[in-house]
RNA sequence: GCUGGGGUGGCAGAGCGGCCAAUUGCACAAGACUGUAAAUCUUGCGCCCGAAAGGGCUACGGGGGUUCGAAUCCCUCCCCCAGCA
């Protein structure tokens, strides 16, 4: 491959329109898109994770799905009930990128998975290291402060590098260790090539990022909720669990299948399952806002971001003009 | 009308003489996070000054009292709920 490429990447919260902008624009410009999104990569996880709206015309097919006649990659990766991470989106993504490429399409990747993106085009450093889920089931029983203890044994240094935030959350404690560990104990550093995607520097990615205030935000989060919940989104968790999906597997996936699950279960009432939901809807997208506002200030200046308030009433003519 | 329970911060709900500007949860706000990222985690959240320590003001339905000291005890008024009429 050689020559310039042009890659588009949409981000932005949940809510933000994000999906129907990029079909308009792969419908436009012959493109084809890549979601970007940790939760729709799931086989079965389709309401509750909002893979497309109701009238929108669907196909599905191996490999990927055709909505409104733009081919969507992303979408139905694994089985319910696997792990999926960032390394696993960045080695899909970058081949079927390279795919849409050769196939002389214009890729877009659209996403709220901020980290996903990150990873797609700026890297991740220690992505060499993979998971050992072994050893992180028998850390999980350990309290942060005695596991803060044990990477300061391992890797003194990380340790005192780490945060308040950092230092009490088990999850970023027990990677700090696992990395501590397996790159002392056996020297893997040839496990490294197998996983890791550099960008690719002949691609020249045009970013566009979409916000919106807080509460423009939530009323549409909140409808687009009630229209799901009319849908089937309840029957399709009930289903999950029928299918003897694990509840605490779908209770760690969050929002939607968190609060669903619990419902079904009776551990809570509709409203309440309604109400908590809207919360940790909200909450999540004050998260995404406030990684994706790092994400581009900390973007080298020859990756500029263009960004549009989606309450503003012509963002959606201007942006096709830049393009 | 009588009897019993109750009125606490945006909401739910603790506190029942000093350690109370008031536990906790929710909501809201700001932030962290390089292989679980829709997860996980931190901070703030009556008002004013302060980077902080801290200080000042206003507060637990209204009013009045008791006390060195009251959200907490007493009186009274208003309102809500349950039972009896």
């Amino acid at each position: 491959m050689t020559g310039k490429y042009i890659m588009l990447v949409i981000y932005g919260p949940t809510a933000s329109g994000k999906t129907d902008l990029a079909i308009k624009l792969a419908r436009k410009f012959n493109g084809e898109i890549i979601s970007a999104d940790s939760r729709q990569v799931y086989k079965g996880l389709d309401i509750g994770t909002g893979k497309v709206s109701f009238d929108s015309k669907v196909e599905k097919h191996k490999g990927f799905w055709i909505v409104d006649d733009v081919k969507v990659y992303g979408f139905d990766l694994v089985k319910v009930g696997e792990q999926f991470t960032a390394a696993d989106f960045l080695t899909f993504a970058s081949t079927t990128m390279i795919r849409i490429i050769v196939a002389k399409k214009l890729p877009i990747v659209v996403g709220g998975t901020g980290f996903y993106i990150k990873a797609l085009i700026e890297g991740i450093g220690s992505i060499g290291v993979k998971p050992d889920w072994q050893l992180r089931r028998k850390l999980e029983k350990l309290d942060t402060s005695t596991l803060y203890q044990k990477l300061l044994e391992v890797n003194p240094t990380r340790a005192r590098s780490m945060n308040q935030s950092d230092r009490a959350n088990p999850r970023r404690l027990i990677r700090a260790i696992e990395i501590a560990l397996l790159s002392q104990k056996s020297e893997v550093k040839s496990q490294k090539s197998e996983t890791t995607h550099y960008p690719l520097p002949t691609i020249h990615y045009l970013l566009i990022g979409l916000t919106a205030p807080n509460d423009f935000l939530y009323q549409r989060a909140d409808y687009w909720l009630d229209v799901r919940l009319e849908h089937g989104m309840i029957e399709e968790v009930r289903a999950l669990l029928d299918h003897k999906v694990s509840p605490k597997w779908l209770d760690d996936l969050g929002l939607e299948y968190r609060w669903v699950s619990r419902y079904l279960k009776n551990k809570i009432d509709y409203n309440q399952m309604v109400e908590r939901l809207k919360g940790d809807i909200h909450s999540f997208i004050r998260r995404q806002k406030t990684w994706f506002h790092k994400f581009k200030n900390n973007l080298p200046a020859s990756r500029q971001v263009k960004l549009y308030d989606i309450s503003k009433s012509n963002w959606q003519e201007q942006i096709e003009k830049t393009i």
